[in-house]
RNA sequence: GCGGGUGUGGCGGAAUUGGCAGACGCACUAGACUUAGGAUCUAGCGCCCUCGGGCGUGCAGGUUCAACUCCUGUCACCCGCACCA
């Protein structure tokens, strides 16, 4: 008679166990292992299942690494500054921090109820002063070493937010956050230097244990790019235009050039009949967000009436404006070579330019373009290059241009830096102090942190201040150099700034002294395993290594990559879109917590899908585990006082039971691992009805096995035969492959690839027997003249016929 | 346009990497036990066909004794980047 598992009753007498006496993570006689989790944004919303898939995924691989013999570091903190505080205090008038502070009390609850086994002693939070603090350090070591700058330039703009964004935080020309359509914005802003860093973000990637993905995304990002930059005298002046250009091979080809609209020389070199044509086309230029520029199909351009010299060929290049190129980009001018481009075909057929091959495609007469040939080929029209291969020209002539003081060979990257100041509230305050006298001077180090002051309104003032500029008496100070009145910086950190090294922080959250022992990040860092969505992959992700390799570069810690492997998993979905609560899609885990357990959720979540790819979420699915878990509770207690000896099938059992759930777990493959599960259960059911039962050893090593996953259940189970301590104090068992071995197997038999029967033989049985044994099931079904017979061992049998 | 991913029953998915396609689960059908069943158990469950059989992994080809798996072409959907010179 199945005794029904009564979860409520069992998980909570577990929880209280381990409130109690918590599983043993730390031995430090062990070798470390830290298993991290993206850390949360507090959200008022609480958690859903699809929080849970993630925290899940990390729960179990720590605590399979728990019983491999690690000692694990799993923390779990809060990435608390923001705008949805914020927003939220706009509305009810209450300070950020107390709705954050009360968030992060009842996500803290919620994240509990999936029973991971953080460890609270670790928690960080970012808005705790005694955290900021360190972000705030961290700036200051920046400035020092000039990779914090300020500069006023035209930022990315939300109008929604009213703040600056990063180029990071643009998608689709809209801001990331809230989906706005992006504008530009000229102002004063705090950079940092990030593209100082371009080749070694780039360059370790290769280092890296990260999702092929992830890796090609931060290096399109970075997008490095080999070429030249070329001189180009200007007819009649003594001013110059440098481009730069990747196919310098096609320096002869160059027929025309054409300018930035933002570009110094724009305005410069107009003659004066074009003067107001070009002003003209500027300014609309410089009305026109960046969708509007992708928008337009049409290429436009205004002819400046100046002409530039071609170096090699001395051909006359007419100067062009147009906003197809684009300010930021190398030099913010190019030289045009509208033969062997897409883009300068286009503009060179709708403004009747002259069209240049030299290029040609080998073994092919040389006919008119009827679109670029943008291919390698022979050197044509091209002085001394002509009849070489233009891919050995494009790898030669950088050096050569050198050579004849024309050019330089050039590496370009895509990579902007990064603008850091937020117009907002709720973020950490820039620790500078504008002085008169001394100019721009950080808060000195034994002041921090420089406290976010109480303020009246949060209202972002959208004048590209922040609402600290309202505070008078907080903005008023004197300079930490000459003692003279001076200004406080008073934009603060975007939201990245705190979440770029709270890893480091984890091990060492309580040091007044220093962001991170030596001792301790040595020990304890780099992070070995970090899970979580694919969405931060060139912000968060990026930042964070930019952060690790600067504080690696100062001294601070011993290592240049903060995360040595990376796990992305993928979405929950329901209906086929991603659970949000707008979509009000949402499906609480708090329900099935209380109808199911924690343990029947936590598997489901894995045996929903692969855990790297989305998955559709089916609320009647869990029904399966919550069945499988009652089976094996039963089957357990069926079998506990048998007191059944072990033979070789349950041994040969026991050893692929474990083979299989190890190499599973071992690859990722969690949703496997469950239906593994179920699998060997049902087996051990049949044999339990219908042969002597299940050994005691088979039983315990099963309840190991699925710890990870079902701790509760299976610390119940483990108290259930006999044991006194914790599941968790166990080792994963070992299997043998010796003993996973069958005597015998049934192999297919087949005629012409086709599966006609099956035979069941000795797993040594020579390949004469075996077609023999095939060829008596066939009986028959066996026509015709047999012209091949293959045996692969162990495999199949197929015998090739051809028909009468 | 460039880069990456996915395509298998009514549904989620599996397949030891070239060797019996559909494991495991959901849903469904029939039966058993029950006062009851949204509990549990037993059996069935890709499609077509009368048994025997035939057809089936987006589509079309190819390689092979054998293809979800390898090759060529092609379609659809999803994600990222996108006038980067």
């Amino acid at each position: 008679m199945a005794t029904a598992y009564n979860h409520k009753q069992i998980e909570k007498k577990w929880a209280g166990y381990w409130k109690d006496n918590p599983v043993n993570i730390k031995d430090e006689n062990k070798p470390k292992y830290y298993c991290l989790d993206m850390f949360p944004y507090p959200s008022g919303s609480g958690l859903h299942v699809g929080h849970w898939r993630g925290y899940v995924l990390s729960d179990v691989w720590s605590r399979y690494k728990i019983l491999k013999g690690y000692y694990i570091i799993h923390p779990m903190g809060w990435d608390a500054f923001g705008l949805p505080a914020e927003n939220y205090a706009l509305q009810m008038g209450v300070h950020p921090s107390i709705a954050t502070n009360e968030n992060i009390i009842n996500f803290k609850k919620q994240v509990n109820e999936i029973a991971a086994v953080y460890d609270w002693d670790m928690e960080v939070n970012t808005t705790d002063p005694d955290y900021y603090k360190w972000t705030q350090w961290i700036f200051i070591k920046m400035f020092k070493a000039g990779l914090a700058y300020e500069k006023e330039m035209p930022i990315n703009w939300c109008p929604s937010c009213k703040t600056g964004l990063a180029n990071e935080e643009v998608v689709n020309s809209s801001c990331e956050r809230c989906g706005a359509e992006v504008t530009k914005k000229n102002l004063k802003q705090w950079m940092l230097k990030i593209t100082q860093y371009a080749e070694r973000l780039l360059d370790d990637l290769e280092s890296l244990q990260w999702p092929e993905k992830v890796k090609k995304m931060q290096a399109e990002w970075i997008g490095r790019s080999y070429g030249a930059e070329v001189d180009f005298k200007i007819k009649d002046s003594e001013k110059s235009i440098k481009v730069f250009t990747t196919r310098p091979d096609t320096l002869y080809g160059a027929t025309f050039m054409v300018l930035a609209p933002e570009h110094d020389l724009s305005t410069e070199i107009a003659t004066e009949e074009k003067s107001k044509e070009i002003k003209d086309y500027i300014y609309k230029a410089s009305l026109k967000s960046s969708v509007d520029r992708l928008a337009d199909k049409e290429k436009t351009g205004v002819f400046t009436g100046s002409y530039a010299i071609n170096p090699l060929s001395g051909d006359l290049l007419p100067i062009w404006v147009s906003d197809y190129v684009l300010a930021e980009y190398g030099t913010g001018a190019i030289m045009c070579v509208p033969a062997h481009d897409d883009r300068d075909f286009e503009f060179a057929k709708k403004f009747n330019l002259e069209i240049k091959q030299v290029i040609a495609k080998e073994n092919e007469e040389v006919k008119e373009l009827e679109e670029a040939y943008i291919d390698s080929g022979i050197m044509i029209n091209s002085g001394k290059w002509n009849g070489l291969s233009s891919d050995f020209v494009k790898n030669s002539a950088p050096n050569e241009l050198e050579e004849m003081g024309i050019g330089i060979k050039t590496t370009n990257y895509k990579l902007r830096d990064w603008v850091f100041s937020r117009q907002r509230y709720w973020g950490e305050p820039i620790p500078i102090v504008h002085c008169d006298s001394c100019g721009t001077v950080p808060v000195p180090e034994n002041e921090l942190p420089l406290l976010l002051p109480e303020v009246d309104k949060y209202e972002p003032t959208g004048t590209g201040e922040s609402p600290l500029a309202g505070i008078d008496e907080w903005v008023n100070t004197k300079c930490p150099e000459c003692g003279k009145p001076a200004k406080r910086e008073t934009n603060t950190m975007p939201q990245w700034a705190g979440s770029s090294w709270y890893f480091l922080r984890y091990v060492d959250n309580k040091n007044d002294n220093e962001l991170v022992s030596r001792e301790k990040s040595d020990k304890y860092l780099p992070v070995d395993m970090y899970i979580g969505g694919v969405e931060h992959a060139v912000l968060h992700l990026l930042y964070a290594r930019f952060y690790t390799k600067f504080l690696y570069d100062i001294g601070d810690i011993g290592f240049e990559e903060p995360f040595t492997n990376l796990f992305n998993q993928g979405m929950i979905v329901k209906n086929g879109t991603k659970m949000s609560k707008s979509k009000g899609n949402v499906v609480s885990p708090d329900e099935l917590v209380k109808d199911y357990g924690c343990d029947s959720l936590r598997m489901y979540e894995l045996f929903v899908g692969p855990p790297e790819l989305d998955s559709e979420w089916d609320d009647k699915g869990i029904e399966g585990v919550y069945r499988f878990i009652n089976r094996f509770y039963n089957l357990v207690l069926a079998n506990k006082d048998k007191d059944v000896k072990e033979n070789k099938e349950l041994i040969k059992l026991r050893n692929k039971m474990i083979y299989d759930i190890t190499t599973r777990l071992e690859n990722f493959s969690l949703n496997t691992v469950v239906s593994g599960f179920m699998e060997y259960t049902n087996k051990m059911v049949d044999l339990s009805k219908n042969k002597d039962g299940i050994d005691r050893k088979t039983l315990e090593d099963c309840i190991i096995l699925l710890s990870p996953f079902a701790p509760h259940l299976s610390e119940e189970l483990w108290q259930v035969l006999g044991n006194e301590e914790s599941v968790f104090n166990e080792t994963w068992p070992m299997y043998d492959e010796s003993k996973m071995k069958d005597d015998e197997i049934e192999i297919a038999v087949q005629i012409n690839g086709k599966t006609k029967g099956t035979i069941t033989i000795s797993v040594d049985s020579p390949k004469d027997d075996v077609l023999a044994q095939a060829k008596e099931e066939l009986g028959d079904k066996l026509t015709g003249n047999i012209i091949k017979e293959i045996y692969v061992a162990k495999k199949i049998v197929n015998i090739v016929v051809k028909p009468n």
